[in-house]
DNA sequence: GCACTCCCGACCAAGGCAGTCAGGAAAGTC
DNA sequence: GACTTTCCTGACTGCCTTGGTCGGGAGTGC
C-alpha cells in the first residue's frame, strides 16, 4: 500500500514533460528539476518508454518526449508501466482470489479497493497536474475529515 | 500499491475470530479455517494483540478473542496493525512531501488516494464481513464500470 | 506436575528497492 | 569520418522486506 520512490520519480518526470512545450528534453534536465538521481531515472524513462508513455531520441538535440498529448496520460498509466497493477492482493489481481467461508465476502473489499484507487489514478492526468486544475474527484477526497492528518484510527472511539 | 500476505492473513483471522460466538479460539483453528500457515500466523496475532485488536489467554481453553465488538474493528485497524501506514509516499506520509516546479500538485493527489482507500478501509468493520453486508460504498465502486476487469487502460484509446 | 497454548527471538532463502558503474549504440555536428 | 552528445542496457551492490520455519520459554488449567 505504498507508493515506491520509482512510482513516484517516474510521474515527477513525466509531468515536467507535460510541461515542456516543444522538442525533447535531456534526462540531465529531468533530473535536475525534479532532484532526482539521473541513472536511477534513465533506468525508469527507459521503462516509460518500454510501455509506450514516452519516446526518445539519442544524440545532440536528442532527449525525452510525450507519446501521446498530455491530456490523454494518466497517472495510473504511469504508475502501472513502472510499478505493475495498481492493487494486488499477495500479488495476484483482487478480482481471481478465492476466499472461503467467512472470509468470502473480503474479496469484494479488495476488488472495492482497487476501484478506489483507480476513480482518483486513472482520473487524473498529467495536463491536470501541469495546469494544476484537479479533477472533483481530487478535491472531494482531499476534503474530507481527515484527509490530512497522518492516521485516522477508530480505536480512539471505544478507548475514549 | 498492493496487500501483503501478511495483511491479507490478518484480516481473514480477525474475521475469524469475529464470526466465533463465545470464549477463545485456539490459533490452531484459525489456520486450519483460512488455510495459513500455523507458525506464521502466531507472529500475525502477536502483532494484533500488540496493537489491541485482539486478547489472547494460554494454555488448555486459551485461545484468541476480539478486545472490541465486531463492529468496532474496522479493516483498516487491522491493516495498519500489521502493515504500518495505509498509503505511505517513499516512506513518508502524504501531506508531509514537499515537492517543486510542476510536481507541486501531486501532493493533493496522494492525499486523495489515501483518502480513497480510508473511505473503503476504515468502513468496512468486521461484522460486516461476517455478516455479508458490506456499506454502500462498497457496492458503489464494485459496481463500477471496469471493476471487475484486470486492468483498465486508457492507452487502448489513443491507440486503436 | 503435566499437558496445553500462546509468546518471542533467531534464523533463513528469495526477491524487491534504490540506486551505481561501465560500456555500447544511435544521432547530430564539424 | 571523427567527435560529441545523449540515450540504451546489462551487471552489480547493499540493504531491507516478505514469507515463512525452528526451538524454546512462559503462563494457564486440571
Amino acid at each position: 500500500m505504498r507508493v515506491s520512490a520509482k512510482a513516484d520519480y517516474a510521474v515527477r518526470a513525466a509531468v515536467e514533460l507535460a510541461a515542456a512545450d516543444e522538442g525533447p528534453v535531456k534526462g540531465e534536465r529531468l533530473a535536475e528539476a525534479q532532484k532526482i538521481p539521473l541513472q536511477f531515472l534513465e533506468h525508469i524513462l527507459l521503462e516509460l518508454k518500454h510501455s509506450g508513455i514516452v519516446r526518445a531520441r539519442r544524440g545532440a538535440k536528442g532527449g525525452y518526449w510525450l507519446a501521446r498529448p498530455a491530456d490523454e496520460v494518466t497517472i495510473a498509466d504511469v504508475v502501472r508501466a513502472v510499478e505493475g497493477p495498481i492493487a494486488d492482493v499477495q500479488s495476484t489481481p483482487p478480482e481471481a482470489i478465492e476466499y472461503s467461508g467467512n472470509a468470502e465476502p473480503l474479496r469484494d473489499v479488495w476488488v472495492a479497493v482497487r476501484a478506489s484507487l483507480r476513480s482518483v489514478l486513472e482520473v487524473v492526468t498529467l495536463a491536470d497536474l501541469v495546469k494544476n486544475e484537479l479533477p472533483p474527484i481530487v478535491d472531494e477526497m482531499t476534503s474530507q475529515p481527515g484527509a490530512w492528518q497522518a492516521s485516522t484510527s477508530t480505536k480512539e472511539m471505544s478507548q475514549g
